[in-house]
DNA sequence: CGCTTTTGACCTGCGC
DNA sequence: GCGCAGGTCAAAAGCG
């Protein structure tokens, strides 16, 4: 793990600021710059562009500040920035085996499989799990579930250290798609939710959620949709912070905090934004209606 | 009745 | 090797 606050970007080389970035420890790697949040974002097979309505409304003349993610994301909200993005070379070290695909060796039953013979309670030993890339978005709300369009499962809830509040886990419930969600709440700054996904989701249509009659009609989705919209090139994060603020505060305003992608994600993965792709539907999918990044 | 949530137990990785 | 913390499982309970 990085616990070195002011160290040279591994990859632009420039000195990295502890005021500014934010450093998840191990799992997540971290932007120094917007340049990079992009081509992480390009590496997922994201493309933003021009702002859908709401965004409308931001100005877009200043650089977004690099922003990187860590054990201080809850700090830096508190310094006012609570637009941040996080990424994460989460299977960094110890996961080498294929994505849940393998998971199957030790979860096969997960998917609708039949549960392993577990005599009294063995649980099955298999291959490390593998972890896949990883976003996370802080956003300021009072809820911790966050509607985004999907249905999720929530599957287990676990006390964090050094937090009052407990982490829950969440699963998408299209038995076919592994994708997880975590939804934690900042214990430096209660009214931040920190919500991470994991995982691409497999089914290109959007599970509605109860009560909507669309995703698009999600407030969440909404609302997220155009926070990834955002160029990080065009808005300095207390810019960005003082518009979404200013957006309204009926409404949760998740921001994207983090995305995580695998170092060898991060260096194979250019072409899965020129194939258009399972990439694109994938995270992003999670959150926000293809239509809606389709704007290319 | 089917689906979701709750919750305690178990597994795994990692640091010491 | 041990202990801790994070993550997951799965039975039971709750809810519409």
């Amino acid at each position: 793990m990085d616990d070195d606050t002011n160290k040279v970007d591994p990859i632009t080389g420039e000195l990295s600021t502890s005021d500014v970035t934010w450093t998840f420890p191990g799992d997540y790697s971290y932007f120094s710059n917007d340049v990079r949040e992009n081509n992480v974002l390009n590496e997922f097979g994201w493309s933003f562009h021009p702002p859908p309505p709401v965004f409308d409304q931001i100005d877009s003349n200043s650089p977004l500040q690099e922003v990187g993610v860590g054990d201080h994301v809850a700090s830096g909200v508190q310094g006012g920035g609570d637009v941040s993005m996080m990424s994460n070379p989460s299977s960094s070290n110890s996961e080498d085996r294929p994505a849940e695909a393998s998971s199957t060796a030790s979860g096969d039953f997960i998917s609708g499989g039949v549960p392993p013979e577990k005599p009294g309670k063995v649980k099955k030993k298999g291959p490390k799990r593998i972890r896949q890339p990883r976003f996370a978005f802080m956003t300021k709300s009072e809820i911790d579930h966050l509607e985004d369009g999907y249905r999720w499962r929530k599957y287990g809830q676990k006390a964090v250290k050094n937090s009052p509040f407990p982490r829950s886990y969440y699963r998408c419930t299209n038995s076919k798609c592994t994708v997880k969600k975590r939804v934690e709440r900042s214990s430096e700054d209660p009214t931040t939710v920190i919500t991470t996904y994991e995982g691409q989701h497999c089914h290109h249509t959007v599970g509605f959620p109860r009560g909507l009659s669309s995703p698009y009609e999600s407030p969440y989705a909404r609302q997220l949709a155009p926070s990834l919209a955002v160029q990080p090139v065009n808005y300095s994060r207390q810019q960005f912070t003082d518009q979404v603020h200013a957006i309204g505060s009926s409404q949760p305003r998740p921001q994207l905090v983090s995305s995580e992608s695998e170092d060898h994600l991060s260096h194979k993965l250019p072409q899965a934004s020129t194939q258009g792709s399972n990439v694109d539907q994938g995270l992003l999918g999670d959150i926000v209606p293809p239509r809606m990044r389709r704007h290319q």
